[in-house]
DNA sequence: TATTGTTATACTCTATAACTATA
DNA sequence: TATAGTTATAGAGTATAACAATA
């Protein structure tokens, strides 16, 4: 069991996650944070919407929303069109942090996959690509 | 960062570990209880071996032992040589459980592995295995 | 009546600290 | 004193239910 492929996917997967949290931990924030200001960089979009693009759950949205609130990154505005939503936008320390944040994933991701040659880092791409589909996930809940 | 490598790879990692716990669901078990039927089927172990063996910290470890114990998979004997420690050993139907375990997460590891070829899967198995090496999951907790 | 955002709550998982019994 | 097992507890993460405002 412990050689087999889905062993090692889950267990590099979850050592994965915490490095890369701890990748943006000098911004104060973690991946799914960065997963909003990604979807609100260039469209306008409601805490709802956030929730139906990231797969999150209204109460999780609401306190990933206060922290960027908290930090500066992004604002709630209510919505002209519709009073009981409420726009999400980043602000331009919140774009400067995403792009930050960009940056230091890419170099936690390079590191996490450094002992594969660029060749392999593109093959892995492929084969996880094909498994991890958004209809697989969600029915993988 | 949604088709980044890393991400799909903490994506489809917690996905496949919520698979493996619902494939053993008949059994009252998890992966984790899993491994230490494995452990115990042939090697004589205390708690504290089985944490060194498996990563899991006492407290986890007994709370699993107990499990296995409950469902009458396992017992506590007291070690004749240091009678601070405890041996676990596995019962008869311990053992059924583990064969049985081992079809299962089989079964559930080609479900989700269904949709590449043989081929492919051999690849992901080598790639995978030269990330997830036991020294770089040690280091990145 | 249904939806959006929110709060409060419960539940799981995990880690920490403290206790016991042995060495 | 150090170690093995245990218990109690606190923390983070996530999901559920209930509520206010608006449609």
């Amino acid at each position: 069991m412990e050689t087999s492929t889905g062993y090692l996917l889950v267990k590099f997967g979850g050592a994965a996650g915490g490095y890369f949290d701890r990748s943006l931990q000098s911004l104060g924030i973690r991946p799914r944070h960065v997963r909003v200001l990604e979807k609100i960089r260039t469209d306008t979009l409601s805490q709802q919407d956030l929730c139906r693009l990231t797969g999150m759950d209204r109460t999780t949205m609401v306190a990933v929303v206060d922290d960027l609130e908290r930090l500066g990154y992004a604002r709630r505005v209510p919505s002209p069109t519709d009073r009981r939503k409420r726009v999400v936008t980043p602000t331009e320390s919140g774009l400067v942090a995403l792009s930050e944040s960009e940056t230091l994933l890419r170099k936690a991701e390079a590191a996490l996959l450094s002992p594969l040659s660029a060749t392999e880092q593109k093959q892995l791409n492929d084969l996880v690509s094909r498994l991890a589909t958004p209809d697989l996930l969600a029915c993988l809940p």
